[in-house]
DNA sequence: AACGTTCTTGTAAACGTTTACGAAACTTCA
DNA sequence: TGAAGTTTCGTAAACGTTTACAAGAACGTT
């Protein structure tokens, strides 16, 4: 096997005195003389022959790397769908570059920047905040982009998004069925798109419901994570006394479980919860969290496939997926019979 | 900015009127006159001129790229290493490369095979399971390497390791202190490192305290995750009635609280847990959850730069750190007042 | 036996950089 | 002013592939 420093072409064509250009040939599987084609082989297993991934690059003008840009790594639904990505990328031979950017759309657009170094062939960018810069940005870049999350509609850039309006309706829907009346609302940010649009959806889900709307049941947690969720939680309690609460993601709804806990409210025999992402962390919790599904694997995967696709196809139309939420009814929302 | 299909040195260089050698010279910096830097300045800003990885990796030999291989993508505490890592490499100027292995080891040799077609200048690599030809496939390997976890004493390869018998010991002499008199363990598989390392951990921290180790009081889970741990547990209380339990990762233990809380037994009034990793699933759940830190974020760190100084220095001497753990106490494990 | 096909293979250019080398231009100093 | 020294910059080669082109070999046909 691998003996030498490094094994070329060159080496290889050397070893088995043939032309490099034979050697390409005879290992890209192109025509050849039996005898030679024997030769070759022989001579480059013997050398431990493996093609240079960068010269071939460079050659053919693609690198087999797709880049991956997630803003919150924190966030278990992000962490399922990078793995989901990677899967399916992976698959379809190409690998995958992880490009950690910050929340902040700079970061992202400083990233597209740096794809026109020409490192990757695609990019699956998953926004938290859509400002004009990144969409100017987007636009602007030589690579197939991907978004996962939602665009303007003028926007001719593949997407694949989440239902959260629909995704609402069916939380809202499930506790009032439950006997629910008076529903609470933890939110994340509202200047994010999915917080302004699960802010959306609450509404009109209440709407729908017939429900009224008032003011002290509805908080925005700074962020999307656990320990702003805890804050956001002691705000609403403090003001308000729900009977179900439904929480933007699950992280927050972990959170406000743990402020209930601590006030003595149980779950679900005092109030019910609700979760969205349905990441494995409702399921981990005691009791389990009943958890909106808005499609997280099925979107990633979809991301996935319409990047390779497109990789494959540059000319083809620019999809706009959505997926259809589901409901994963867990303990925390059933009231006790 | 970029308007052309895409701009290359011989572009920049006709535009500024100069050869590409200049151009080149210039834009790394190189000493030239006023006159003509400011005219390939301002060429190349002009073109949108960003110069192309592939050719940049070819010629210099180097991609600055990094390979990342996980085993189990599931478990936490791995997110949360290569979180760490990704920000430590992206910091050097590196781009990471994750590569989702399975368990197998076989999967981590055909990565390391692939690893010779030089798309990374060095890997970072967290095996569950060490084996023979494991070990061969590492020492054969052209790249640098750093394992985070432990090899043989011979095998001069860097590696980062945890304590685990270190960590058990401060676990059981926690639990020791708040009262407890029989420890049970819920384990891992125990043909893996980490398995094999905690079990020996558990066995003499019972030795120090004195404590006799009863045959009923141990299991093996399949695998370190929920599932595994589901079933595990079950096993054990169906057994055994412990008063305190340590559990071989936070996956493991979150598992025994919630078949715990389904024969009604109370944690930390009926019996004490402990996890390790700590792990934000150990903050995150009801009651927050004890548990061993086994510098997962210091290791990762630790191996990062451990690569990133062996890339810069190739002979320098091989490195064989270990982190100390230490113990989160939280509410799991503090027996009532 | 001469010719036309088809197969096989080598030569050379190309992908976009970096860099050793040497030529030209400019500076300095006697 | 001319020689020596110093800058500045262009020419060309190199990194390891792939591939268009053409030349040569092998074959079949008349």
């Amino acid at each position: 096997m691998a003996e030498g420093r490094k094994s070329t072409l060159v080496l290889v064509a050397e070893h088995a005195g043939v032309s490099i250009a034979t050697v390409s040939r005879v290992l890209n599987g192109l025509p050849a003389s039996q005898k030679t084609a024997d030769a070759v082989r022989a001579a480059a297993s013997e050398l431990g022959y493996v093609p240079d991934a960068t010269a071939r690059s460079l050659k053919a003008g693609k690198t087999e790397q797709i880049a991956l840009a997630v803003a919150d790594v924190g966030n278990p639904v992000y962490v399922a769908m990078m793995n989901q990505i990677s899967r399916a990328v992976t698959d379809a031979g190409y690998r995958l570059v992880t490009s950690s950017t910050g929340n902040d759309p700079d970061d992202q657009i400083a990233l597209l920047d740096s794809l026109n170094r020409g490192y990757a062939d695609g990019v699956i960018l998953s926004p938290l905040r859509v400002t004009e810069s990144l969409i100017n940005a987007l636009q602007a870049s030589r690579l197939p982009i991907v978004v996962i999350g939602s665009l303007p509609d003028n926007v001719e850039i593949d997407s694949v998004r989440a239902d959260s309006v629909a995704g609402m309706a069916l939380a809202v829907q499930h506790l009032a069925d439950q006997g629910a009346k008076r529903v609470a609302f933890v939110n994340g940010p509202i200047d994010t798109v999915p917080g302004a649009a699960r802010l959306r959806g609450y509404l009109a889900a209440l709407e729908e419901q017939g429900m009224s709307m008032n003011a002290d049941v509805q908080v925005n947690a700074d962020d999307f994570t656990f320990e702003a969720g805890l804050v956001a939680a002691q705000a609403l309690l403090d003001q308000s006394t729900p009977d179900a609460i439904v929480c933007a993601n699950d992280l927050l709804a972990i959170a406000t479980m743990k402020t209930l806990a601590k006030r003595g409210i149980r779950v679900p025999q005092d109030v019910l919860l609700i979760g969205m992402d349905d990441t494995e962390l409702a399921e981990l919790s005691t009791p389990s969290i009943t958890s909106v599904n808005l499609g997280s694997v099925r979107r990633a995967k979809e991301a996935a496939s319409l990047l390779i696709g497109r990789l494959k196809d540059p000319d083809a139309q620019v999809a706009r997926v959505t997926i259809d939420p589901t409901l994963t009814i867990r303990e925390s929302s059933v009231a006790p019979a």
